[in-house]
DNA sequence: TATTGTTATACTCTATAACTATA
DNA sequence: TATAGTTATAGAGTATAACAATA
């Protein structure tokens, strides 16, 4: 299995690869904790910052808006979303999340254990020193 | 929506997120590009490694073991992974790549561009320094 | 005509439980 | 009896295509 990529940067890479697996699996586990899948969660997490179009859901997730109509519907039937009409537009449904499923996203971000466990390692002036890499990286 | 984080943590913490998701992203086009799902992917790089037991698979993916037949099924109707019997126990079936799948796990590493873009902005100074937080962090 | 959200459909992934063939 | 893999089942996510209401 040859690569083209210096051996620096591929192990960067498979670290970032390991990060990623661990992100994710707290991620689905915070959710489940709540008895919510990854989708729901993402959706509720996004709700929780600003009410927003279905088809703006849809664009944020980058998947198809057909899938969250079923999103939507599972969030709304548990009580923690509802549809909105827009005054400005009455083809368009605004999905806001009622006031349990605020607290849920706040519950559902504060027991993300990510930030505590592997970042716990790092000192302060580390921390700044990774964020600076990882902006620099993004583009941020 | 308050929380009980420090702000660089937090902000690290949502820098690592957007990793994660721009990641993702990127395998799951890499994925598709050979018309496999990230799933397919996933198992056909694990086995590129080195062939396996069934269930080890399915520990190594953190889901049930029986998942893994479907997945399997699928990558040997495609032609990219057989299964052996193990001499040892005959219970046990070995999923292995064919020739034409160790090509695609190749083929999908390298199309990875992640490493390409968001790292190509680090020098390799910075690399370095990159590579051993992260090192910290996940304990390496 | 174009757009928003929905429905219908098909496929994949996932967990659970029951089954089979080995051990 | 215990284990490896499979099958059956049900729920969820996904893309595609077609539809109703509205712009």
């Amino acid at each position: 299995m040859p690569s083209r990529m210096d051996p620096l940067s591929l192990e960067v890479v498979e670290l970032i690869g390991t990060v990623v697996g661990r992100y994710y699996e707290e991620y689905e586990r915070a959710a489940a904790e709540h008895s919510l899948t990854g989708a729901q969660a993402r959706v509720l997490g996004l709700l929780a910052l600003e009410p927003m179009p279905m088809r703006q859901i849809a664009q944020k997730l980058k998947c198809e808006p057909s899938n969250i109509t079923g999103i939507v519907d599972r969030l709304e039937a548990r009580g923690l979303v509802e549809r909105r009409p827009d005054p400005a537009d009455r083809r368009v449904k605004l999905a806001a999340p009622t006031p349990d499923g605020l607290t849920t996203a706040t519950d559902l971000r504060d027991s993300l254990n990510f930030a505590r466990e592997p970042l716990a390692e790092l000192s302060a002036d580390e921390r700044t020193v990774l964020r600076d890499l990882l902006r620099r990286m993004l583009g941020a």
